[in-house]
DNA sequence: ATGCAAACTGCAAGTGACTGTCACAAAGAA
DNA sequence: TTCTTTGTGACAGTCACTTGCAGTTTGCAT
């Protein structure tokens, strides 16, 4: 769950760079980049509210252009695949920037659950919960969710490797175990109605993690 | 990594349910099978073949089933997806079997762990490298794999409810945090070239497990 | 204001994954 | 052999997604 960046379909068709800055003159683009974040998430409501009442599958990326006014075009231009007019998501420098923050300063599995307890947490009210509901209710955009974890786990895996002192093979488990525990707690959050606080969720998640440890050698 | 069973695309066209015997006059139907398991595997590895050659996307499921001479249709009856031309094998049984047999006589993360490097490890040898490194290689077919190992989570989690002592919540994270485990350790294994047993690796894997616990309390 | 370069948008014509249907062929039982 | 079941191929259709083109809009510089 959560992403730290896009996958290889984004990538290729240059989409979804929310708040890049021009290149050419050097000067900020507000206007321009306001009115695409304010059409995205339009269109991502709408997409939501499709999807929810009818199905996934049973909505096409034309119903949903259609029911906002603008091209087939413009949608695959914003975001790219379909699965993506779910998961789409804006706040993910912030959490990038917490991890590096708290890696520097805490032990690595605490610096992890914290930087998600402060820069995912507050994000999680009603207003995603019908979006997050979704996602784990719908297999085949959980699993598109799941491929943009890859790079997440690559990243944490990388920064564990600076930060802690651990060889690769630890790090890729911290990492993954982390992001398992993630996983879960969101998932428990929003099987919850989003009643339950994700910031507590997210510290019983990771204090369940001090059971995932064998007892004994392989018999 | 590793399935316990198929994706929802696999369910709706009922397909790849290998070894399935006859539920008509309750006798088995051999030759049949065995037909199929072969054309599978040979299908199977005319596509890898095609695949790492030419490259996921620049080979069409038409030009797999014309080198292997038979039609589209067959390719998705037997396989359902492209992605699963790469990602399918045959010993999700045996896995299944050891899992059940562990849980109910060790803890549990050591039986996971066991039933991995008893049921899975032997079967990774150099014949499966190309396969497996593929799988790594490629972000599309090792998203389709997470999508499978999806109902896996479901299925260890539920086993360790009623094997261990353990909450929901608990179950979940370390049955995640042991799925991560595996994960590593095949890629490991993979990136490896196969020289290095797998059954080693699992074990150094979970034994990683034991460094994900936080230390502390949230700041 | 006005002109210019870059970016945005819609249109249209693809490609290819995947589904469903039908007729036919091959396998197994009687 | 004959009947029934099941696997197979040909075919047509849907839809996600891509690409190229032309017209418009935006932001900046003059």
């Amino acid at each position: 769950m959560l992403m730290l960046s896009d996958d290889r379909r984004q990538l290729r068709s240059g989409c979804v760079d929310d708040a890049s800055h021009g290149a050419t003159g050097g000067g900020a683009r507000p206007l321009r980049d306001r009115r695409k974040l304010d059409s995205m998430r339009e269109i991502q409501a709408v997409a939501i509210e499709l999807f929810t009442t009818r199905g996934f599958e049973a909505v096409t990326v034309g119903d949903i252009a259609a029911a906002v006014a603008v091209s087939d075009s413009t949608v695959y231009r914003y975001f790219g695949t379909k699965e993506r007019l779910v998961t789409w998501q804006d706040y993910e420098p912030e959490l990038q920037a917490a991890l590096l923050r708290r890696l520097a300063a805490q032990p690595p599995v605490d610096a992890i659950r914290d930087a998600y307890i402060e820069a995912v947490a507050p994000r999680y009210d009603q207003s995603q919960l019908s979006r997050i509901a979704f996602i784990y209710r719908t297999p085949q955009v959980y699993a598109a969710t799941v491929e943009q974890s890859y790079t997440q786990h690559a990243y944490l895996t990388k920064a564990l490797e600076g930060a802690a002192d651990v060889d690769e093979l630890t790090a890729g488990v911290i990492a993954g175990a982390c992001l398992a525990a993630v996983d879960v707690a969101i998932g428990r959050w929003q099987e919850s109605g989003g009643n339950t606080e994700l910031a507590a969720l997210l510290a019983d998640a990771f204090d369940a993690l001090a059971h995932a440890a064998p007892t004994g050698p392989p018999q």
